[in-house]
RNA sequence: CCGGGGAUGGCAGAUCGGCUAUGCAAGGGACUGUAAAUCCCUCAAGAUAGGUUCAACUCCUAUUCCCCGGA
């Protein structure tokens, strides 16, 4: 039920089938974000369908404070809960733990969260988000794990390497174990690998889980700052160390020119807050100039042809049409 | 006509005898597994004419306009 074939090759770039309970994804493909169950900004499921996502990804941490998991579970699922039929992605609560920062306490086994909303402390383990996550239902799941940020020291970076490996292993154990009865093959589990910005730490955390073994593997950690050069040596370092036949995902990544460039360096699968967030905010991505994009945005005409925008689909494809690369940075 | 109260950026709306907040609008920037329908920056004002004062958006007078009440 749960397969990923790579199809076609340019340089370490992939063309790539992704076949879940609830259809198949043509990568690279990008998620976008529904963090409580829904696009923020009023934006509909079915809007996303007519927009051609084909994949959205939501928080199992959101999603437990409210309205909780048994809620959505009564409703018949997160797919009925968010109207959504296609592919769903599950993201496990490892990125506020990092994001929530002063309201996290980690220990060996597991995290305890104060809700920044009314003070109230959760606790997830690594068996508690996947029983979360096998209510809710999702395609593709994901381990607990702690990110680091981008500027944390070697030894923060291995303890958060060694914390993630381990709780990884439990959550493919849980999964296993949560699985007995229900269809074979229901949720897609990755691994993720952490490392923050050493290279020899990357390859580690790989071949760890690799060895553990996972359906799919992740890169994680906060990698959006500055150093443009490093982060793609990183990219490229642990991608490497991803087995062939696996989906690769890029966690958080989401600059149209940086998802152009993790293509080619193989990346299959993204999401990101920041197409939704921007535009949202007032900013939409265009392949414009100026005058056109004032033309763009006063005549309702070139308003029904939306050939000189271009969504997170277009970019995560762009990589392999044919001519007039125009994200293309380097070309 | 009489009495009373007003007049501050494009709009709304405070304060103050010496530096005029703030919100919206407008313009710009940020945002990367969402504590973000958020955050940061910029633009831009004292109805008109006099007077008092070292100094007036602020106090005084007149004019114009607006609001409320009464004939």
């Amino acid at each position: 039920m749960f397969s990923f074939r790579v199809q076609k090759k340019l340089g370490n770039a992939r063309l790539s089938e992704l076949t879940t309970p609830h259809g198949n994804i043509s990568g690279p493909f990008f998620q976008f974000v529904a963090t409580q169950g829904a696009i923020r900004g009023q934006v509909m499921s079915e809007d996303m369908e007519k927009l051609g996502a084909d994949i959205m990804l939501a928080n199992t941490y959101h999603l437990h404070m409210r309205p909780g998991e048994d809620t959505i579970a009564n409703a018949g699922g997160l797919h009925k809960f968010m109207h959504w039929d296609k592919p769903l992605t599950t993201d496990s609560g490892g990125y506020q733990v990092f994001s929530l920062g002063q309201h996290v306490k980690i220990d060996t086994d597991g995290v305890t969260f104060q809700s920044p909303l009314d003070g109230s402390s959760h606790r997830f383990t690594p068996e508690i988000t996947m029983q979360i996550q096998a209510k809710l239902g999702p395609d593709i799941v994901m381990p607990l794990d702690v990110c680091t940020p981008f500027s944390a020291g070697r030894e923060e970076v291995e303890k958060a390497i060694a914390l993630s490996t381990q709780w990884a292993k439990r959550c493919k154990e849980e999964l296993i174990k949560s699985s007995a009865g229900l269809p074979a093959g229901r949720q897609g589990l990755y691994g993720i690998i952490q490392g923050g910005v050493f290279p020899d730490l990357r390859e580690k955390a790989a071949q760890e889980l690799r060895e553990i073994g996972f359906f799919g593997y992740s890169i994680g950690g906060e990698l959006q700052e500055k150093g443009e050069k490093e982060i793609k040596k990183i990219v490229r370092i642990t991608t490497a160390q991803i087995p062939e036949d696996a989906p690769r995902y890029l966690m958080g990544y989401g600059k149209p020119e940086d998802i152009v460039e993790a293509v080619r360096l193989g990346i299959d699968q993204f999401d990101c807050v920041l197409p939704i967030r921007n535009a949202r905010h007032g900013q939409i991505f265009f392949n414009l100039n100026k005058e056109e994009l004032t033309k763009y945005l006063q005549d309702s005409e070139y308003l029904i042809d939306p050939k000189k925008l271009y969504t997170m689909i277009d970019i995560t494809k762009s990589v392999f049409a044919s001519d007039k690369s125009i994200f293309a940075p380097n070309n």
